[in-house]
DNA sequence: AGGTTGTAATCAAAGCTTTGATTAATTGGT
DNA sequence: ACCAATTAATCAAAGCTTTGATTACAACCT
């Protein structure tokens, strides 16, 4: 395995999947490339997307990805246990615990301890977190549809089919998840 | 718009997204579902993915997904400048440096001035950091071909088109990128 | 009632990322 | 030769995330 190919100026963003490819499976034998080539393609997407988004739609708003989706989450399902918010939104308790602190501090959400459990803290949006998401929400929406935009209806449905079957399946070979 | 639904109890992780569509579409006009169920489904999908493959792999051996994706850039075009790392891995400049700076403590990457340009640097992996990546390669790609192995051959091709086209497209609305 | 076990939230330490400012070196125009 | 504009890297401050430990409360069992 030589490190001294003297011409990665050769190389740019979007040819890179391809040399990666080519070179781990000529010098590394039982290497899928395939599924290589997949998990390079959706994580690259996945990345392009959220930062298109944060950087156009949120951070302008002064807010961030994360705080978006919490927000998102407790105004569908408020008043809603931070346990149950962790679950929905795919984070860790301590991720929502943290994030949390700085909505309320920013006056978007408001916490209080559930009457039934003592242990519970229960979370609601304030009047300025309903208005903040319910027009973040709108501008993400338009955001979404460019980029959806790229694909017929028929192609959206396809890959939203696939990715579902992905996620689904992950089930069967004990994928490692939150909580 | 009521944020007084009781019953956040029947809410779980599989049903939120359909509960989230069905719920904004009604409430806000002007909203597309099918744009929101897409990117909903891709980034949850990505960070199940990159959640799985950075607990199973990863972080076993003692460092991070963002290290691997270095490590792995640099692996494939050493020598090379961390401007390039950069451009190629999808990561801010400041976020290689800070990252190159950890690798390089721990023995994996070493940095040198170019001696055509002084303001850059030039980067390569060790002989710890050689035997890390490849080893470590190699127990990724076992583990995306588990993901991957949920769809067929002629599936994971669809998908793999159907995200380059997403991404391709990307460059006709002016999404934003990194540097 | 008392004690064990489990659960919700938070804390602490470390790491990654972002934007914006700073430093240093190169390039290009006059 | 000189000065302005670029460019590479880094720094600084703030925020998010992770794992593992801690605190507080609840549930269960005898």
């Amino acid at each position: 395995m030589s490190n001294e190919q003297p011409e990665p100026e050769h190389l740019h963003f979007w040819s890179f999947i391809d040399h990666a490819i080519e070179r781990t499976s000529r010098e590394l034998p039982g290497i899928d490339p395939l599924a290589m080539r997949l998990v390079l393609t959706l994580h690259r997407a996945a990345n392009m997307l959220v930062y298109d988004l944060e950087s156009t739609v949120h951070r302008p708003r002064g807010w961030s990805w994360p705080g978006f989706r919490v927000l998102f989450v407790i105004w569908l399902s408020a008043p809603v246990e931070a346990r149950k918010v962790a679950e929905l939104s795919g984070m860790s308790r301590a991720a929502v615990s943290a994030l949390v602190n700085t909505l309320e501090r920013d006056g978007l959400v408001s916490k209080e301890r559930a009457p039934y459990d003592g242990r519970a803290v229960q979370l609601r949006l304030t009047d300025a977190g309903l208005e903040a998401i319910t027009s973040a929400f709108r501008s993400h929406n338009e955001r979404e549809q460019e980029w959806a935009g790229s694909l017929s209806a028929e192609e959206q449905k396809t890959l939203i089919d696939l990715l579902a079957k992905l996620t689904a399946h992950s089930t069967h070979f004990d994928a490692r998840h939150r909580a």
